[in-house]
DNA sequence: CTAATCTCTAGTAGAATAGTAGAGATTCGC
DNA sequence: GCGAATCTCTACTATTCTACTAGAGATTAG
């Protein structure tokens, strides 16, 4: 029940670049650099985001990864299965489990839960909560 | 993202004895093929359940495993955490990540929608409502 | 006593995780 | 067009985790 090393990256990548904000591509490099991510595994994991359809890229010179959609439009749900795969707890395919077991009910119940946190938290929350946290640290400083 | 295998098993051999009620000691054996469940590997699950305060045993000819407590008194969170450690996403020791990152707080919510449901479903719970399904498909079939 | 049971130590095959290496394909700036 | 910078693709690997299994030992009911 916890989240891989590789969806903490890939989330901690998503809002590197919701946070630089523009349609300007940022390279790999900058993005492993700034989050402390090892470059050639972040390589993958853009690709899958690039994959995924939340990405987009430029080769070459200049060239980088950007949102390829506004992150008010991109949810940490959507990263996380495009990373780890579906979160279904208990949906294995239990053959042998009897019809009136108690417990397919509980997973859905789970996953409502866990949907209404996930999927209803876009990067622009994140942006918009980090940027409060900011501001509100800079005014305890003054004092 | 997802339930072990294991901690499946878990909730399964709980809820059999839960189902069986009485104080006699259940055989590994039984709730093993009641459930599916290779028995050898049940004999270090109950054992690890046991360790955790969940269910008491005695050993010889008519031994076998029991609750330790009452059905309402065991949530679905206390057995999976006994057996798959705590879930704690995001909570692993990032000690590069700065400090207003905007994840740690998400975890947290997202750790409080998933307790709010395996933290307050008991074993009575998933009993109740296991009977209730039961009782509206005998129902439907007498109809 | 003995047969039935739990208990304890010690494995083990296979999959998943968290990466790494290196050559190839594009693109930008000049 | 050239060359450097960058993404992209294939393949590989070490370590850990998962889902088990084997077998001998301890304990208890009858």
């Amino acid at each position: 029940m916890d989240i891989s090393v590789k969806g903490e990256y890939a989330l901690r990548a998503v809002f590197e670049l919701s946070r630089r904000g523009g349609p300007d591509p940022v390279k790999i490099a900058r993005i492993a650099e700034s989050q402390k991510i090892p470059q050639k595994f972040l390589e993958t994991i853009l690709a899958q985001l690039k994959q995924g359809g939340y990405l987009g890229s430029r080769r070459g010179a200049e060239g980088g990864y950007f949102l390829a959609r506004s992150a008010d439009q991109i949810t940490v749900g959507d990263i996380l299965r495009q990373i780890d795969g579906p979160f279904q707890p208990g949906k294995r395919p239990f053959e042998d489990e009897p019809l009136d077991s108690p417990f397919p009910e509980m997973w859905e119940r789970v996953e409502r839960a866990l949907s209404c946190v996930v999927d209803r938290t876009t990067f622009a929350d994140l942006l918009e909560r980090w940027k409060q946290k900011r501001a509100s640290r800079v005014l305890n400083w003054q004092i």
